[in-house]
This record gives C-alpha cells, sequence and structure tokens, in this order.
DNA sequence: CCGGATCCTCGGTGATACTG
DNA sequence: CAGTATCACCGAGGATCCGG
C-alpha cells in the first residue's frame, strides 16, 4: 500500500477530499508539467530542465525528490552504452493521465498562435491527441520536427504517444511545430498543409487519409 | 471570445500547451478548491471562508478577484429577502469539471479514515458520485448531516450533485459525514450501516436497493 | 455580522554560482 | 551531466482593523 499522504513536509490542505489530496501531491508549481513531460516518455535530469523553460534546477531537484519519495516517480538506471541515470512514472504517476489530459483539454482553448515569449514542445499538442482519437485504426506515425522526433500509435482499442522514434511507423510528417499543431488543431482543414508544402508527408500509402479519420480530421 | 491568457499579472508558464494555460488559470494555491465548492452550488463569501479552512480572507478576496476578471466566475445579487451577493461559476468555469473531477478520482484512492485535523465536508465526497454514476436511473435524494443539506439528483443520462434541499426528494439519508462517505465509498458494505443504525434511511419504499445500484453498491 | 483591506512574518520560488 | 549552495524576493498565512 502507499502512504497516504505526501512525504516532504510542505504545506497541505487538511482535507478529506480527493481532489485535495491530488493536489498535496501535484498541486505545487510545476508538478503536473514535470509530470506532462515523463508521459512522453522517460527523461533525464538535463532533459526535463532543458525542456522546461523557467523551471531552475534547485526547483526542479526539490520536485523529483518528492516526487520520487511520494511513489509517482522513479529514478532508473538505462543500461550500457550510454548509461545514465532517467525518471520515469510509476504506476501510480502514470494513472495520473485522465486528471492531465482533462486539464490540457480544457486550456486547449485557449492556444491559437504561440506568443513570441512561448515555448511550443510539439509533443505537448500530440499528447492532446489521446482525447481526439476514438479507437478502431491500427497505424503508426511519426512526428519530425527541427530537433525532436515523436510518435503515435493508433491501436483498436488503444492509442500510445511518446518521444523517440518508432521501428515500424508507416508515416512520417516532417514541418515546423506551429505547422504541425496548426494541421491537427488548426482551423484549416488538416489536408491544406501539405498541399501548401509546409509540412511533407512520407511514408506508405493510403495512410494519410487514415490519419486524418482516426482523429475527425478533414 | 475569451481572453487567452488570465487577465491579473501573476506568474505564467509561457508555454503553448493547454494544461500549462490551464495551470495559468487555476493552478494557484485554493484556486481549485474554490471551483469545488462553487460546483456544488453558490456561495457567499463568507460561506466560502467557513468552508475552506487554512484559507485566509486576504487571499480568498484576490483569489474570487482573479477569478472573477478571468471570467470563470461571477459575481451576483440575489433578490430578496435575503439579498447578498454570491459567487457562481460562469460557463467557462463549469467546464472545468471533467479535469476536477479526474483529480478528485485519483486522489480519492488515498481518503480511509479523516485525521483528527482533517476538515470533512461531505458534499465533497458526494461529487465523486458523478463519476461513478452510470446512467439510466430515475431518483432524487438528500444527504441530512449535522449542519448541512446536499441532494443528489439522478436522471437517465445525467446526475446532479448540488448543496441544498431538493423539493421533490425521494430518499433521505441522515447521519455523520464519516459514515455517508463510508456508506458510498467504504469498503464495508453499504447496506450494513443502516442495519447498525449509524445512518437513517427514510424516504418512499424501495428507493433505496434503487440508489445502492445506481451506483453499483452492494 | 458581512465583506473585505492592511500590516507583518515566513517559507516557497526564482536566479546565479559552484561542485562531484 | 547532475545536481547542491547561497541569496533576493514575492506570495501565502495569520492577525487585526475598517466601512456598511
Amino acid at each position: 500500500m502507499f502512504c497516504k499522504v505526501p512525504n516532504s513536509k510542505r504545506r497541505l490542505y487538511h482535507q478529506f477530499c480527493g481532489l485535495a489530496r491530488a493536489l498535496d501531491f501535484v498541486g505545487e508549481r510545476w508538478t503536473l508539467l514535470i509530470i506532462r513531460d515523463l508521459l512522453l516518455g522517460p527523461k533525464r535530469y538535463s532533459d526535463l530542465l532543458n525542456g522546461l523553460p523557467g523551471l531552475t534546477t534547485n526547483l526542479l531537484a526539490k520536485r523529483l525528490k518528492e516526487l520520487e519519495q511520494d511513489g509517482l516517480i522513479e529514478k532508473t538506471k538505462v543500461p550500457p552504452p550510454n548509461p545514465a541515470s532517467v525518471y520515469q512514472l510509476t504506476n501510480l504517476g502514470l494513472e495520473l493521465e485522465p486528471f492531465l489530459l482533462a486539464g490540457l483539454e480544457w486550456g486547449h482553448r485557449f492556444l491559437t498562435r504561440p506568443t513570441e515569449e512561448e515555448v511550443l514542445d510539439i509533443g505537448w499538442s500530440l499528447l492532446r491527441l489521446k482525447n481526439l482519437y476514438k479507437t478502431g485504426y491500427q497505424l503508426t506515425f511519426e512526428v519530425h520536427t527541427e530537433n525532436k522526433i515523436y510518435h503515435s500509435a493508433l491501436r483498436p482499442q488503444q492509442i500510445a504517444v511518446r518521444d523517440g522514434p518508432h521501428p515500424d511507423s508507416e508515416l512520417r510528417l516532417t514541418g515546423p511545430p506551429v505547422y504541425i499543431h496548426e494541421l491537427f488543431f488548426g482551423p484549416t482543414p488538416a489536408s491544406e498543409l501539405p498541399d501548401q508544402g509546409l509540412i511533407v508527408v512520407e511514408g506508405k500509402f493510403g495512410r494519410w487519409p487514415r490519419l486524418l479519420a482516426a482523429f475527425g480530421l478533414s
């Protein structure tokens, strides 16, 4: 059995309520965003630090320590070659996904175009596909931006969205993050962007319309 | 159209991500708990203050101002008699319910028995019935504790949980909050508590088993 | 009494520098 | 690369006071 209250001595709400208890665990600044990034795959300390501009190293260290103590994440060693310690979600941490996705869904309405000072990691947008997917498809595709690669695996009963390439990818979308975002969530019909040359679609024939259908795009 | 970023100048994440944007609005301390309480019905300033021990008056005032500016709540006047200004959720605020309920569901696993210093408002527990209800029933019931009354209206397609009595209540559960909680969510079969005299069930015949069935209780 | 505003203190947050 | 140490600051918490 897990502990019923966060371990480290932070400020608690002292309310016998599921929501208050959840916020006792992950309600502090940056915590939920760290979990969001780990939802896309295990990450090293510096990966998290670089991926979360504004979060400083001392606070990241503190958050990771708390999350580990609380049993939401665990620090594991990646076997050689390239031995490194990475942080990944435990089952308890993974189960925060519905909470996280619900918040992402609510806040999505405010996203139009990123402002000058705003950071955009296309993985954050791709997570929303988990809310949109209606099941019943079989397809694996990759998304390539400048320096990052994500993939998504659509199966009849589920969808996975993770960082990195996929060994059996059938389709590849390449383009700037902002256009990838617009392709999936923008007001313009998704099929226009490749036509305009803003996004390059490569891969097996017939997979592209299937991808559009899987998320109800035109 | 609503504003795309919170109005008041607080600390923002500056990330082009729905979750980060949601947290820009409601990620600060106490904010989501205020919305939780308003989800159960409109409330006056002092209602909120009394219902949220630990929240101080200055901070409540600040939060309410921010929430109103952001368009999540609105301050309305209740007509006489007993004219008072109450705060209630706007549609935008109401749409936070899935997010809130998802968090409540995740944190619920940590609730066993309230500790000495922990506050328990049975309305918070009753909100979870929204997650448990499977549709297909028709029933209205009230929950009476010492000084608070809540009601729930089960309809074929939806469920409502609010504070106050209901004009057409068919069933009334009376007892201490901790036993009401245990009745719905405790490990012991729900039907035992009335048998032991810890909870009093009154109302129309046949409604009691229907209530148990509506939430998958034994 | 209701609905706040003001003052003060303390701890969490953020920025920078430093170390194994 | 993966953190720790130090410090400034601001927001949270607590108490008191104010206007209707």
